[in-house]
DNA sequence: AATGAATGAGGATTCATTCAT
DNA sequence: GATGAATGAATCCTCATTCAT
């Protein structure tokens, strides 16, 4: 039953299906049939909506970026003062909606499609630009020069608790399934010290 | 011309066309015919030696992994005191044997294939869990309790600046191709607070 | 705004798309796509008009031999005598309606459908027999008996020129596009000399 | 039964079958496992030796000019003299290594071919520029300037009298099977006059 | 020890065609 | 009358793997 304006209904859930397939499975070694399959339809649709499994890719790459994206920016809009919306920055990236089995392992093979393909790696060099500004800019009047330094730490500190996360070990000292708040701890140990250091 | 014991040789070959292959592809897709071609064999001999391609992944994720713990054991060993030996294991981690495009490119392809095959995932949990025993180890007497927290960071911290780096951007300040000093002072500077901080 | 009486202006438009489709491509294959978007319309519609992709080509052949035969019959109408009948038949075959790079090459084409479609091939045939048919009655009382081989050599002579056209080298002497002038004297050329041995 | 030296002979196999089923059906849509299947492999081992379905079209191509081209030469070598040299050129042309329905059918689809490929059009290119020179070399001597002009009208009904065969039609005035004696005798009786009427 | 030969399985992509609106 | 939606069926091509020599 056929109906009207179906191309973005569809485009959604061929983005959901190719973040779930490429979590399920960890690798980008999914079919387009897989993900169409799981997207209710055919990979011929798959392809008539999207061009080609690359452009999937990124779509789904664009997508999960942007969510993420999203939950930094709502996170900051109600953190007051530097420390705050650092917090903010560190617990958003933790969220329970990007801090997913699925999504951690769609992001790593984000940064393996990033190795060849150019329109992910921009993708992929946004994400750490803007996490980087954004840190840089509240650690600024809170460490003074230091402010770089620390937010390529912080920044390389979320990145590695998820590597790590992809293991299905226990990052910090739980569980298998990713915890929020370990991640959390983890990161924010770092921060903490380095606030109570401040500008010296 | 067949000659005895080649077999070592073969597959030592093998192994760096592996990495080589992955590391300049960026990817895991890399055919058997590729790697042998670099290695300089036909794709049947490279079966012959390992039995698949699966087989001859694990076996260049172990070079990898074994050049990497013999690094650190030899800087241990030349250490004295839980602090040198503390910052030999990070020097170690980002020493040029390892921390080239090509080996971090390889790496990261390790933690994919990671979520597919076990025998990859047992040795990525491998060489994380020596990483921490070595690091607690040295933690325990300078920061006490604090020891496994801390050794969770920095490790993660380390890992954490190899996948930045597979992007090839500024992973800490700096220029493009990996900068082992840049490396080393993004991961010291988070260790030398919790050391200063110590047992509290 | 659907109207009425669409469906003659719609079929020429797609039958016109088709030979300008198959002479830009130099191919039969051309999709019905294709085909539909250069006449203004969706491909649903290509099929509800003609039923399918092979009558949609069948259509394409049929008007491409009626204006052939238009052009033919016009010229015989203002020719007077057999001389000058017969060259007007030669004249009216490159007439530049018809010797047009893209008509030439869906000409090309037609002989290539018709191995496969008996429909092609029939009307192909009626073509042939048809020009055949106008030479031999003109022929007959300037060659007599002869008029049969020296009509099959015409008729031959005529295809040839077409089809080195398609190949945009020089037909006869020149350019590379199209060269009516030249076409028609190398046709006539040959006419001229059956004509002067006559009867013999 | 995997022996050495394989290569050329799958290779003429697969030039052979693709002759064969171009001209069967008509057509050069013919798909690369049709033409594996009748030369005896399969469709992989087609692609392992030429490498794309263009390639062995090509070969195809250049096999069946190669042959042409070898007839051609064969033929004048042994014969004397101008005249017998052109009439040994036409015979050549429709030797029946050549004048068969599937070489006809896949010479038509050549010219085809040509429109879309650069590689298959030069090829035709070069043969259609070989036999004009053929044609003209000898022409010379006997109708002097004209030469060039009775070149073209010859090869062009060569071509034409190779395009009507392709419909199966009595070509000249019989059968339906290609007929090289009613080709020659058209092409001849052209030639004939022309030479009659000499350098004039 | 080493390889050319060979293939089955699979995957991306295209396209004619159908259908409900 | 007209079209977006949808798909099954192909087709080209790749590749890991096997085997006979």
């Amino acid at each position: 039953m056929p109906k009207l304006g179906m191309e973005p209904i569809r485009r959604a859930a061929l983005v959901e299906a190719t973040i779930a397939e490429i979590g399920s499975s960890g690798t980008l070694d999914v079919t387009v049939a897989q993900i169409a399959r799981r997207a209710g339809m055919s990979s011929a649709l798959a392809h008539h909506y999207f061009g080609g499994k690359e452009q999937i890719f990124l779509a789904a790459m664009r997508h999960t970026l942007t969510v993420y994206a999203a939950g930094v920016r709502g996170a900051l809009a109600m953190a007051k003062g530097p420390e705050q919306r650092l917090e903010a920055i560190v617990r958003a990236s933790f969220a329970s909606s990007n801090f997913r089995r699925e999504v951690v392992a769609a992001w790593l093979n984000f940064y393996v499609l990033a190795q060849a393909s150019d329109d992910a790696r921009r993708l992929l060099a946004v994400y750490q630009w803007r996490l980087r500004s954004n840190l840089t800019y509240d650690l600024r009047p809170l460490v003074g020069a230091r402010a770089s330094d620390v937010a390529d730490r912080i920044a390389a500190l979320i990145d590695g608790v998820y590597l790590r996360q992809t293991l299905g070990l226990k990052n910090v000292q739980g569980h298998g399934q990713p915890d929020e708040a370990a991640a959390v701890a983890t990161v924010m140990g770092c921060l903490t010290l380095e606030l109570q250091r401040g500008t010296t």
